[in-house]
DNA sequence: AAAAGATAGTTTCATATGTAACTAATTTCG
DNA sequence: CGAAATTAGTTACATATGAAACTATCTTTT
């Protein structure tokens, strides 16, 4: 008796991406919370800071490839931020189509307040982690990540 | 002369949930594109099936359970893979309020499809990695999993 | 130097998503 | 038993998001 061609089983609990969305989603939601509940600001708002900090006089365009954002959701971001005083916009000199953005004295005082939550968030996570194992995690995500986005390094 | 107290510095690139959420969304990308493109599936209407195939009689429920869903979810792409002919929702007998959800011939026929292209597409990712490493990789990630969600199991 | 094309960033519009309120059925407990 | 509380699932509303169109500036080409 002729068997029904059995299709690979999947099970989502197995499948890597499905765990690492999951995973991603959890951590990045109780990140948020720290900056959200506390100052107010999404995500996105808070990748935007950060860079800026990082580079202070970046352009838009320059934030969106720092922080894989889309330009729609930068042009959203600074605009909040700016409204909520965090964030000033400079005309460039040599270019009149961009802005250099910095931090406002404001900005950059909640900035300092979050660092350290946000770092020692990460640190209450990784370390349910050997030091060996976080290199070890850094470097296996690395190899995947070049698995998936040949084209351009995701960070 | 006083130091100016420097704060912690924060990289967003060596920042583990930035670089999870980075690398999380862009393999989920290219997945999805697999059925949305070509099936014109949601992702949540794909984890949806998943489930429900390796389930058959599955609630919504139980479904948002086993994907991480919220239940206004669960039910959207319920009400959208019905609607497509992919789904079918059978009253329960013994109570009247859930329905047990299986697949329809239709739907079953465009999973088997699937299913070769998700775990190939998986396949090619993890390739990355030697055997040993994916084993690592799925360790590390429970470890975290546990760390980020104490209270429920993610998988 | 003018036209065509590219780039920075914003706005618009349509869709997706999350929260809260709701309906209907079931369970709990006085 | 019957009122109160719980649970399954949907609906409504407000907000978030993404794609495409748009404005303004800059660069390239001829």
């Amino acid at each position: 008796m002729p068997e029904r061609p059995q299709p690979a089983p999947l099970r989502l609990a197995t499948f890597l991406p499905f765990r690492l969305s999951v995973l991603s989603n959890a951590i990045s939601q109780r990140i948020a919370e720290l900056y959200d509940r506390e100052f107010g600001l999404s995500i996105w708002q808070w990748r935007v800071m950060a860079v800026t900090a990082d580079t202070p006089g970046i352009s838009a365009t320059e934030i969106g490839q720092r922080t894989q954002m889309d330009k729609v959701a930068v042009s959203r971001a600074v605009a909040g931020l700016i409204e909520m005083g965090y964030l000033e916009r400079r005309p460039s000199t040599d270019d009149a189509r961009r802005s250099n953005l910095v931090l406002t004295p404001a900005g950059l005082g909640i900035y300092e307040l979050i660092v350290p939550l946000a770092l020692s968030e990460e640190a209450r996570l990784v370390s349910a982690l050997s030091e060996k194992e976080q290199v070890e995690l850094a470097r296996l995500m690395g190899k995947l990540a070049k698995a998936a986005s040949p084209e351009r390094d995701l960070w």
